[in-house]
DNA sequence: AATAACTCCAACCGCCAAATG
DNA sequence: GCATTTGGCGGTTGGAGTTAT
């Protein structure tokens, strides 16, 4: 199945290198279960692409991080999470294991989410939420939802109350497809709306943006995501409340980040806004 | 000068979902 | 519908280089 045995590991030669260079560049990428035995490598597919794309790929960026390069990661890296080839995307010829390998060495220890403390009055209001976990699809003739046999209105309530009708099958790509579709579209706003808020109760002023960032679902209950007005990306909140609970327009407070998979929540976010505008990036074309 | 501790990053590993037969 | 193959992802590791003792 996997990779044959006695293949060469650790570090790449300069022939391997110019070996498989030589081979990208006529054939193009892909297919890289061809590339070992066609290159003449004794290199496993995976270790193959891994060289290309993180090293012998053109345009890739090296040096030290600049500064609104790290301050990208920071703000990618609290909407986003772990994703990093995600991430990478917006950085202009950084690659995925750099962003994941400079997050790991520099930043982990110095980005602190805000938690709530144990005695935190108002953190029993704090709802779990999904995560959202988008990832980047290839289009293909085969994927349903171009058929239209998918469901990609999938919309829950925080209480679990399902708005739509979410197929057993919905698969996690499948939401992930409606995240990134509803991304850069303003379809469905009455479902689950991300809006700027003004500082009171309620209001919603969309010239504050993005001073205030907030996700606001207008059923049972809401969720939110805010970042301070100061701007500081070291003090944006992600938060989730229960209005359940009577608590629903107090200000936001700092919660745990809890926005994990399977549980109560919202499963799908429409942008009215251009989130990469938001964010002072630009999508990159592909290195 | 020796070596222990630490940092950094290239590469590997295991898993998942889509594609294919 | 099922099994296998493939591409892609994030997490982890190993080793080279650097710094501290």
């Amino acid at each position: 199945m996997e990779e044959a045995i006695g293949v060469r590991k650790g570090a790449w030669t300069e022939e391997e290198d110019a070996l498989l260079k030589e081979w990208v560049e006529k054939y193009g990428e892909g297919k890289w279960h061809q590339v070992p035995r066609r290159a003449g490598l004794n290199r496993c597919r995976k270790s193959c692409r891994l060289r290309w794309l993180n090293y012998l790929k053109p345009n890739i960026k090296r040096g030290a991080f600049q500064e609104d390069e790290v301050d990208m990661i920071i703000r990618l890296h609290k909407l986003l999470g772990n994703r990093w080839s995600l991430i990478a995307g917006r950085l202009l010829g950084r690659t995925a294991n750099d962003v994941k390998n400079y997050w790991n060495t520099h930043l982990v220890k110095k980005v602190i989410y805000h938690k709530p403390k144990e005695d935190d009055p108002q953190r029993k209001f704090a709802t779990k939420m999904n995560v959202i976990r988008p990832r980047p699809w290839n289009l293909s003739k085969s994927s349903a939802w171009l058929k239209g046999k998918a469901t990609l209105v999938a919309s829950m309530t925080p209480t679990g109350e399902n708005l739509g009708q979410q197929s057993p099958m919905l698969s996690r790509r499948n939401k992930e497809s409606a995240w990134w579709e509803n991304l850069f579209t303003d379809n469905d706003l009455d479902k689950v709306l991300i809006t700027s808020r003004s500082g009171s109760e309620g209001q919603r002023d969309a010239k504050l943006w993005p001073q205030n960032l907030a996700m606001e679902e207008e059923q049972n209950g809401w969720n939110e995501l805010s970042v301070d007005a100061d701007n500081d990306p070291d003090k944006v909140i992600i938060t989730s409340r229960s209005s359940s609970e009577g608590q629903q327009g107090a200000q936001p407070w700092p919660q745990e980040l809890a926005m994990e998979e399977g549980q109560n929540g919202w499963n799908e976010l429409s942008f009215n806004e251009d989130i990469w505008e938001l964010l002072g990036a630009r999508p990159q074309a592909d290195i």
